[in-house]
DNA sequence: GTTGAGCGTT
């Protein structure tokens, strides 16, 4: 619950009630940063709910005490409910598993998904916002191919790391008047539908290119913080919050000692659900990793407020070799040198998508890993769904990605926190 | 009328 933040959930709303209507009601208890109202898809009719996002989370508790009444309906406030919370389920492994992956392919775009626009904006005028932010590389204003009206978001891309950190350190952007909403872009090629061919070039996104620079860490690691708690397995959660920046896996070195990930062997997860990667680095521990909770103080976002709970979730996985070793150069085989494999690994993503997956510990036992799998399955975790988790901004631990290097065979498990692996092959 | 939409183009 207290995930939500600023965020209150109205139901009862008359069909007559708009949006703005909604704002300026809940104004006169402080800064309302946004209300929408829920309509049938296509019909368009008012669902008869909506939400309300304060500035200011403290003020829910005032709001939440008094009755309200707008045009003519009583309408009922109650705090936001994530979506994990909805699932009265509550069995299904680590919910987080899988929100995380569009965090997680997020980490490597420069481009920034912008939704809410208004629809009298014009690409100058969005592009010009920006500017202050970095250099511009791109903007897109997406319009529906039939009707040509505008779909209400577009995309801005920058040719830095450090301009799209600005630019997300808040999540909603005041421009000409209305409010936007930003978030990483998913990256168009993470293939989330399943097409397999992805990258031919082996070009899987900041695998060596970044290397050194582009920014390791990016900015907040104020997540080091959260590595403390649980020694033992803990450990690297928290890396990533929002991605950790990954080009590169760089980290091991960072320290602590942790290890995570490190280039793994190939074995893109997939299937098996095991995300990660093992790797070289690989903490053995790893699989109690994941849990670390969530940041108290998690950036919010009003859309997706699941996530500063979360779990580390899933991805670390398996770790599997210790030592090991063997990046990718490494023959065909699975890389992990000595190691063996996968210590009970969980799966990261696909939680929801994918059976068995969503956190369930697979423990193989030792899994030998050979070659690397790379199985066709990868991508376990990549629900279309993916957009809704974003991770980066929830403050969730990072997402690892398990790719495979040109090579096809080591790739490089990253990480912890859920993950989005891919696998490589691509020979 | 009561718990959430949206992710591309060249």
């Amino acid at each position: 619950m207290d995930s939500d933040q600023g965020k209150l959930f109205i139901g009862g709303i008359s069909w007559d009630t708009s949006e703005d209507k909604l704002k300026e009601y809940f104004s006169k208890y402080g800064e309302v940063v946004q209300t929408v109202i829920m309509r049938d898809k296509v019909t368009g009719r008012p669902r008869g709910f909506g939400f309300v996002v304060f500035a200011d989370p403290s003020i829910l508790d005032r709001v939440l005490q008094d009755k309200h009444t707008i045009d003519g309906r009583t309408v009922e406030a109650k705090r936001a409910l994530s979506r994990e919370e909805q699932q009265t389920s509550s069995r299904s492994g680590n919910p987080n598993a899988g929100r995380s992956v569009g965090g997680a392919g997020n980490v490597r775009t420069k481009k920034i998904f912008v939704g809410g626009l208004p629809p009298t904006l014009t690409e100058e005028g969005f592009r010009q916002y920006f500017e202050t932010y970095g250099h511009v590389t791109d903007v897109v204003v997406m319009y529906d191919q039939t009707t040509q009206r505008p779909r209400g978001f577009g995309f801005i891309s920058f040719d830095t790391e450090e301009a799209v950190d600005r630019v997300l350190h808040k999540t909603f952007h005041e421009l000409n008047g209305k409010l936007v909403e930003v978030k990483r872009a998913l990256p168009k090629d993470a293939n989330p539908g399943g097409g397999n061919r992805q990258m031919g070039g082996g070009s899987f996104q900041g695998y060596g290119g970044s290397g050194p620079n582009t920014n390791t860490y990016d900015g907040r690691m104020e997540a080091t913080r959260y590595m403390q708690p649980q020694t033992a397995g803990g450990g690297f959660p928290a890396y990533g919050s929002s991605g950790y920046g990954a080009p590169g896996y760089g980290y091991g070195a960072a320290g602590n000692g942790v290890g995570y990930g490190g280039y793994g062997v190939g074995y893109g997860g997939a299937s098996a659900g095991y995300a990660g990667a093992a790797g070289a680095y690989g903490n053995p521990n790893a699989p109690n990793a994941g849990y670390v909770s969530g940041p108290p103080g998690a950036p919010r976002s009003p859309w997706s407020n699941q996530a500063p709970s979360g779990y580390g979730s899933a991805g670390y996985g398996a770790n599997a070799g210790y030592g090991a070793a063997a990046p990718w150069n490494a023959p065909g085989v699975g890389g992990a040198t000595g190691g063996y494999g996968v210590v009970g690994g969980r799966s990261s993503g696909a939680p929801n998508s994918i059976a068995g997956a969503g956190g369930e510990q697979q423990g193989t036992g030792g899994g030998y890993m050979g070659s690397g799998y790379g199985d066709a399955n990868g991508n376990p975790g990549y629900p279309n769904a993916a957009w809704r988790s974003d991770a980066s901004q929830a403050g969730s631990y990072g997402a690892a990605q398990a790719n495979g290097p040109p090579s096809g065979q080591v790739g490089y498990g990253g990480g912890y926190g859920s993950a989005q692996s891919r696998q490589a092959q691509q020979q």
